[in-house]
DNA sequence: ATTCTCCATGTGATATTATAACATTGCAAG
DNA sequence: CTTGCAATGTTATAATATCACATGGAGAAT
């Protein structure tokens, strides 16, 4: 994926929700919470389910399939398409990852278990994702929608801009 | 496309921002309005562009880059991709169509001209679209931003779930 | 313990969405 | 005129996603 190969953000400075923070006890903790979440709702975290999840957590970014395939391949896993697809299906069905449509790619996420509406901010020029919080439906597109009689299950919120490390390159 | 061809609510209560109107009357003032744009802004409205705006339009669904290039075809133009798209391209930069990135299609813009941040309410049952406006950068959503540092320079807000004129077949 | 069933995985093939690269045309500024 | 530029057209190919069917393994039923 080219999305995978551009100059990308110096490793390290790579941001998280924009924020440095320990990312392996980050990583560690997800994925910890995710087992602990499907002990419980008889789910199975399979290896190649436990591997995606792993790989998105270890940026915080958002990844193609394809880019997602070619680790799992590198890892030993089947490498064809639908290999990735499953996971990222069964990952994003219970709320693991998110699927970030501007981009057709995905993120893990990163307070999974609560049921929450994400929302997402994206810089377009490092491929950042950092993951908040929204209510659309609460709000005033909730008034529009239940006025017009449509019917919410589901909304899609993604800001695209620039993230501050890439704010700072910039100007620097 | 598959889409395209799929069960679709029957015509006639094709549905518009879900309400009944005056359709064909809609279609030409939005055109003109389109063509009074480009006029002004010294834009060219080819017959290419003008088509695409104009199966859009009679449509207020969402198409994808194939059916309207099937519909091009049709109608004596490019059958290649490429023409769609750049189409799409030039209609989108000037706000005469939005994207709809859940689905990967296009729908026209019901108040070109005007800048927005549009949001979506899509069908998921007849693709219908109704367009209404957001500013999520205002809200809680921008308050994050602004904290974390992030520039937002566009959103995408589309809601999906099922519009009035599924939920009454449904019912019935 | 054996068999059955279900779910997950693996693979090949293919569908759908989108872009790259380059040739041609037609209009308009000089 | 002719030069330049934007739009269109075409071929080819990239990137994203799904279908269909075979295999395998874990737990339930017997």
């Amino acid at each position: 994926m080219a999305r995978d190969s551009q100059p990308a953000p110096a490793e390290g400075l790579a941001p998280l929700g924009f924020q440095k923070h320990d990312h392996d006890a980050c990583v560690d903790q997800v994925l910890a919470a995710a087992e602990a979440h499907c002990a419980k709702e008889r789910l199975r975290l399979t290896p190649v389910r436990r591997k995606v999840l792993e790989l998105l957590l270890q940026e915080h970014r958002a990844l193609g399939a394809y880019a997602i395939l070619d680790r799992l391949r590198e890892a030993g896993f089947g490498s064809q398409p639908p290999v990735a697809y499953r996971a990222l299906d069964f990952l994003a069905e219970h709320g693991f990852v998110h699927k970030i449509e501007r981009l057709n790619a995905f993120v893990a996420c990163v307070h999974p278990g609560e049921t929450h509406s994400p929302a997402f901010m994206i810089c377009r020029l490092c491929d950042a994702v950092a993951e908040t919080h929204s209510a659309p439906a609460k709000g005033a597109l909730g008034t529009v929608a239940r006025a017009a009689g449509f019917q919410i299950e589901r909304t899609v919120v993604e800001a695209e801009g620039v993230c501050p490390a890439c704010a700072d390159q910039a100007t620097s």
